[in-house]
DNA sequence: GGTGAAAGCGGGTTAGG
DNA sequence: CCTAACCCGCTTTCACC
């Protein structure tokens, strides 16, 4: 995309030039994503005119990348949620690795990570069953090893 | 089983309840919170009206947990994430400590898991210093051992 | 950078069939 | 589950501080 103005997009200047009062907005719409401009202007204290022109600040930025519904995966039927620890057995692979997992479907998020496995994923399915058919994909996608962590309960999630 | 028998709220139950239409809908929303029903209608079929029952339907069953707007935390200051695996040193602790950490700002996510580490934790914060300060604060707070695996770089997540 | 107001309309809401 | 009203809130665009 061409940039109208001279942009920052370097993460770290982006982050400089939050106020607290894109703060209270970020804070607000983290919560609640639904939350309405008015809703924001009372809390802020700020106009509706100049809290919309705020977030479509954040929004341009990427400061806001989007909005969700958050949604309760044990009532939806995705019971089994794992993380699962990689390591690659022939590095020279590694630098691939996320690319090729990012669109299988049941991987949530990849991080690559410090220390001796090189990225960790969450995963979740809706059976112990199809866990197994995640990983034996997972094996036949990247040469590496994994070591599976199951959840057991999901006390708190963001 | 041991409570009431037309508890219709227990998830397997619900998510048995679920017929594909819902899955659209479930599908769609979690991707953009802010779909409009003209569009959850166009995507099923289905009328604004009908739609709009089914998603009032999934939200009271609590299907639906919540709308969120996505943060991108490197462009909001939010630098450092970290898995943390916890170990109680004490077990007639356990089942209070995720109870003890949901309040403290920082830590993202508990889960109980199987294996040797009894829980997993995501925490963010703005630098490692302040990591520091949230290690000391859960190790103040509750009996435990942790080991802490560092991201440095999330590739994709949700 | 912020306010306030007016006009248009898109989408949520609520009827009746 | 549908259609058809109704209405609140988002958007845009002003002039202005």
């Amino acid at each position: 995309m061409a940039n109208n103005d001279h942009d920052m997009d370097d993460a770290r200047s982006i982050a400089s030039q939050l106020d607290d009062t894109d703060g209270v907005i970020l804070d607000i719409l983290e919560n609640n994503g639904r939350a309405t401009l008015s809703h924001l202007s009372e809390a802020t204290g700020l106009s509706v005119s100049a809290v919309q022109s705020r977030v479509q600040k954040l929004e341009r930025r990427g400061v806001i990348r989007g909005y969700k519904a958050i949604i309760d995966d044990e009532r939806r039927g995705l019971t089994v949620n794992a993380y699962i620890a990689v390591t690659p057995t022939d590095y020279s692979w590694e630098a691939d690795i996320p690319d090729k997992l990012k669109d299988i479907d049941g991987i949530m998020s990849c991080d690559s990570v410090a220390g001796s496995p090189s990225f960790m994923l969450t995963v979740r399915t809706e059976s112990p069953a199809k866990l197994e058919e995640l990983l034996n994909l997972i094996h036949r996608t990247v040469p590496v090893s994994t070591e599976t962590t199951i959840v057991l309960k999901r006390y708190f999630s963001m």
